[in-house]
DNA sequence: CCCATTTGCCTAAACGCTTTAGGCAAATGC
DNA sequence: GCATTTGCCTAAAGCGTTTAGGCAAATGGG
């Protein structure tokens, strides 16, 4: 029986691309051994079940997306490093929308705080070093770019903004004015 | 055989305190069939079929929530209105992760378009009467507050904001500031 | 009140995905 | 060249989904 060189390297980018093609939550094991023209069993030496091969493409795409994210922020500081920041993660959504979903997959603790993750918030807190934010506020920041990030490309994902003017593409760069405008002037808490 | 009364409606229900219970993604028919004791074919006189169910249970969280949030606004304007929309959103996907898990699911665009998230995209836009925005930025405005709503309720959901300091409550009444600091500042576009 | 019809839940069965156990053959390395 | 390891296999059990067809309980007209 010839042997088609199965890793579990190999399982998880295809299962990648698997997603990207049918949908995340459509990739399964038995789709991704038909694909490789192999018995589903066979995945079962490289993957512990169909739980672990989802986690790892998760892990795989919070990698990918923290790469790609790095990239564009490289040498850029400011606005400049938050839009290539933000259109890192929208693009990343638009050309892989299934690796995409798998990024938002639910990780338990453990294997969020291992995952590339931690990357993705250290990379958002160097980019609010542009602007003038004492803590709290630079967490309250962080994770509302986190929220909106998410929210937006989760959002354009389902089409909710597909179909109706203006366009999504206008919406983003002027929420990211917006995010901007807001981030340098970031209200003081009101004293009540 | 007893009968149990099952009817397209109860089963909703019952499914929607289930996904409360386990998680949207656990909802079963069969499931389903065991708490109602009764054998899973059943079901299908009432569903059309496991993807049927979940879209029902989906339309039914959409409009409780649209309500809650419709009780949540009455009455009130500007940001007012604004955080206690706000907190609606993220007191439902406290109390019921579920449901709110099932309001995020991907609706067909016929579906959606007959579903109350057009309620949702409604309240949104009054509320954005109590400031001063003009189209298009109206349009951006409300995509950015969905967004976000969504993003964090959904972060929140998976933990990303527990076991740090600041608390997720601080934060959330942290960002209703400064969306509404925003909305009332709101940048013009940039001439370029 | 009885009988016909409708309705509700049933059994049976097929199909697909998951997972484990055990086997054989190809690759590896001494 | 042979022993060991490794990789993919077959077999089988378990569970969720879905359809087809049956029987009994509810419903309602005469």
């Amino acid at each position: 029986m010839a042997r088609v060189g199965l890793t579990t390297e190999r399982l998880v980018r295809a299962g990648a691309e698997l997603a990207d093609e049918i949908g995340f939550e459509q990739v399964t094991a038995s789709e991704l051994a038909r694909r490789f023209d192999v018995k589903v069993a066979s995945l079962y030496s490289h993957v512990k079940n169909s739980q672990d091969l989802k986690t790892r493409i998760a892990l795989f795409a919070l990698a990918e997306l923290a790469d790609r994210a790095a990239d564009a922020v490289a040498g850029r500081a400011g606005k400049d490093a938050l839009t290539a920041f933000a259109h890192a993660y929208r693009d990343y959504g638009r050309e892989h929308p299934g690796r995409a979903a798998a990024a938002r997959l639910r990780l338990d603790p453990e294997t969020a705080a291992a995952s590339a993750g931690v990357r993705h918030a250290q990379m958002t807190r160097a980019i609010l070093r542009g602007y003038d934010l004492a803590e709290p506020d630079q967490t309250h920041a962080v994770r509302l770019l986190g929220s909106v990030f998410h929210g937006y490309v989760s959002l354009e994902t389902a089409g909710g903004f597909s179909h109706s003017a203006p366009d999504s593409e206008e919406t983003w760069t002027r929420i990211l004015d917006a995010l901007d405008a807001l981030l340098r002037n970031w209200p003081a808490p009101p004293t009540p």
